[in-house]
DNA sequence: CGCCTCATGTAAGCAGTTACATGATTCG
DNA sequence: CGAATCATGTAACTGCTTACATGAGGCG
């Protein structure tokens, strides 16, 4: 799973731009995937030069003009064999459990600095997951439902487990 | 936070080989972290080179010999910079919501092929950390034992939500 | 007047993966 | 007798990040 497939992907639901793809990451993907602009649009370029995408410029008044892609059948015999290679087991890289498990060499008040700052960042992760799923869970398939939920009750349990343990301290 | 920050803050501990940081990265940093041999072997090079670590030979018998590394005082400095360093969200690839977000491009039997595998999965996940709690919980400090709390917890909540999800699709 | 949003890209660099290569010992 | 464990490493590659570069329009 890396930024080709998920891009395919997008482009197989509907024609998009390289702006609207990193807009994307940055909210319903915001839990299981992320990618810079340095990342999306070289990615874009090479799936375009080997046809498995067919860019066409739209112009636009009042705003830059678009550069829209459109996925070939060629793309989507791709994205095809994404789907159908062996599913990869959750990769997580997590610095707060890094600084958790190297507790003993932080002084107790930063560690408590450090725990309260994740906690507050985990609530506004949980509200703006929740609003998001309000705002298009009428819209979403129940498979992307369970995506989203998965993400939601990901950020509850961490920020549960801290306020737990922030007590014990 | 990279492969050279978890490595050094393990040398800080006690000594090492590289076969026994990657045997770490499999245990308790399972959650959290995760590196190749491809991965550890250069890093380790690299800090020996720039002398943040420094390696001994140890003999074995009926075993082969081993690398043993330990942190020296530039060493330790570099690792402080990572712990004065601000801490960055956690960084999660995660194949399986990719999957159920392109849901509907994939047939409902596949789906729960899908769902079913990753919940056992899941529940090994579990049950091995958990196992890993009764060991060695007793000798883990507080914040320790909350990163690895983290890590079950975030096990446990994806397996609720499919075995919720399941039910309803 | 300055910041935010919209919009597209490049260049340099590096961190990390995959695959390869080797070899002794122990256990079932 | 084969598989697993112990043990170390390299080479080629690649995906991704960071930083840079540009520029128009809207909003307060």
């Amino acid at each position: 799973m890396q930024a080709k497939d998920v891009i395919l992907g997008l482009l197989k639901k509907k024609d998009m731009s390289g702006y609207d793809i990193k807009k994307r990451f940055e909210e319903e993907f915001s839990f299981f995937f992320d990618s810079s602009y340095g990342s999306v649009y070289p990615t874009l370029k090479k799936l375009e030069s080997n046809q498995y995408i067919h860019k066409k410029t739209l112009i636009q008044e009042g705003k830059p003009n678009k550069h829209l892609f459109s996925i070939t059948k060629k793309g989507e015999e791709l994205f095809e064999c994404y789907l159908e290679s062996e599913v990869k087991r959750d990769n997580i890289r997590s610095d707060i459990c890094m600084r958790l498990y190297f507790g003993e060499f932080i002084n107790k008040k930063q560690m408590l600095t450090i725990i309260k700052n994740t906690i507050s960042q985990n609530e506004k992760t949980v509200h703006q997951l929740e609003h998001m799923y309000t705002l298009y869970g009428g819209n979403m398939s129940d498979t992307q439902k369970i995506s989203l939920e998965i993400g939601i009750e990901y950020h509850k349990s961490q920020l549960q487990v801290l306020q737990d343990g922030i007590q014990k301290l």
